[in-house]
DNA sequence: TTGACATATTCCAATATAGGAATATGATCT
DNA sequence: AGATCATATTCCTATATTGGAATATGTCAA
């Protein structure tokens, strides 16, 4: 078998460097493809591509103006990833609260009171 | 030009789904391959060439015991995605006062005072 | 309608992948 | 050393991908 679609899921999605890119353009508003392009010095079509893909797993909107298209992320189908980091911030926390303990201790210990 | 390479960075390592049930399973603590294969009902292989992509991007750490290995997870790693993600909440929350803006104002307008 | 602009899609080649099967490596015990 | 248990690696196939080039679709303007 191979690899899972890019369009699977917001983790394949976000997978690739340049549809990273391009979300990151999004978050200053609403853009048009060929600013995107310029931007980002991609290929029109290589965007379009990429706009694809985020907009099939509902990470960017779009509408038409015109002959233009403007594009605009969708921060609420982050949704996914806040859940699934949160669990590791748990576990990342606990991690942090037992080397605290330990630092604590071994300064305790290091103590001739 | 093919996909990038799974071992690229966290965003591709996490994009497969396999792997991010084996680092759910490692939040519970040091495990043993074999029992990551139990867990999940996953080939023996299949595990480990997950493991080892995990591992070379740094999400699991592995030390011996005996004749078995106990994989452990690093979630300090997961930095580069949680900053990726904290973008996207400023956004999401400057939109969201925009829309508390707007119903505030509907609210105004509305009100015969 | 014709032309120009903006974006989307198709076709192609090269590549990295995930899983299965078989096998190799490593560690422990007798 | 030999047997056994635990894990890692190699070889293979099928597949989805990304980027480039060419082209199609859609929209506005004269």
């Amino acid at each position: 078998m191979a690899r899972a679609a890019a369009t699977a899921d917001v983790f394949n999605a976000i997978a690739e460097p340049r549809r990273r890119a391009i979300l990151d353009v999004l978050i200053g508003g609403e853009k048009a493809v060929g600013t995107i392009v310029d931007d980002l010095s991609l290929s029109q079509p290589q965007v379009s591509k990429h706009l694809r893909v985020l907009s099939e797993v509902g990470l960017v909107r779009s509408r038409a103006d015109g002959r233009r298209r403007l594009y605009s992320v969708e921060p609420e189908r982050l949704q996914p990833f806040h859940e699934w980091l949160a669990k590791y911030e748990q576990a990342l926390n606990a991690r942090l609260d037992r080397m605290d303990d330990y630092l604590k201790e071994l300064q305790r210990q290091g103590d001739p009171q």
